[in-house]
DNA sequence: CTTTGTTGTTATCGACTGATAACAAGCACT
DNA sequence: AGTGCTTGTTATCAGTCGATAACAACAAAG
């Protein structure tokens, strides 16, 4: 049984994909590109050449979670343009927990100067997209940035999103909101 | 030249300070015990009998910067016992990159059922004691953390905290604080 | 001064892991 | 059918890294 060729961008999407599932388990450091190639079905040494390096594909998989969650954003914001609605759509992500977990190990891997570059770039888009979109003044939005780093520890630790742990304090926390 | 000698309890001190520095730089996976044993001016093989392994080294780690972090708070909260005393204790660690960056790279390492039990328990416990110590109300409480986690999370993109990269959002974000 | 326990080192292993090279297989076009 | 480009694999390396073992240096006690 022969595989299903597809052309380099499509391959590059599946494994971006798995990237996304592998590097929100293990962060940078931690995950093996092997496993992603195992979670993408191709060879580990074709993982490589789609990207260059590790690090470059773990950029890549930044930037495409980046876009996905301003993309959430920005789609919310067409019913209701306020910090409410864009509450509910981060709330949404949650149940994708790798996706905001990647995003979490970016910033936390920021001593490699790509990496830090860009997770600097990309958290101040979308706090200027919060802001553009709801026109929040920037205490608001502040709040409301802060909230969601809350939220996104929460989901790394897996006491929010789907099959959370259970756990007093998290409860206690979330019953405010 | 001999080097002094330290009893095991000494030298594990000073083994611990260096982790808190190598880990928060890389994070438990991108940190090799040889870097923290060039930190701690010890053999790498030292580093780890002192400690059994490396995961048990991280979650001594773990527990003596959440010791400090909760230190801290008791220590503000006896002048005032407020949660404005205790943000600017909070301002004060962040002084010290390193510290409050090992707690979020234990958060985001919670994958491994060790590091995320410990964070869990821990993280928990801080709450607490914020609680307890202020009296504040559930909500307020959780501003807090908030607040806190939107810090670590700027202080591991080293914009805040000493030496901080220039930042227009980072500036603009910590104006209204 | 030798015995004993503690502190620390050097040497080394074995497993892992990202990356490269060489090759194979499929598709399109003439 | 052959030619050339793209997709994908297997084989393999070179460097790394945590951990173990064996030994050495020092101190305290009898």
């Amino acid at each position: 049984m022969t595989r299903t060729r597809l052309t380099a961008a499509e391959r590059g999407e599946e494994v971006l994909e798995a990237a996304i599932v592998a590097f929100g388990e293990s962060g940078y450091a931690g995950t093996k590109t092997d496993e992603i190639a195992r979670l993408a079905g191709v060879s580990q040494p074709y993982v490589i050449r789609l990207f260059g390096t590790k690090q470059q594909l773990f950029l890549a998989t930044l930037e495409r979670v980046c876009d996905q969650v301003e993309q959430a954003f920005r789609t919310a914001a067409e019913k209701q343009a306020d910090l409410e609605t864009l509450g509910d759509a981060f709330n949404q992500l949650l149940e994708r927990r790798e996706l905001l977990v990647v995003l979490l190990h970016g910033f936390a891997a920021s001593a490699e100067p790509a990496i830090g570059k860009a997770s600097r770039d990309r958290f101040g888009r979308i706090y200027r997209t919060v802001r553009d979109l709801t026109g929040a003044t920037p205490e608001e939005a502040r709040e409301f940035m802060a909230t969601g780093m809350l939220l996104t520890v929460m989901a790394a630790m897996q006491v929010v999103g789907p099959n959370p742990v259970a756990c007093t304090w998290a409860t206690d926390l979330l019953e405010t909101l």
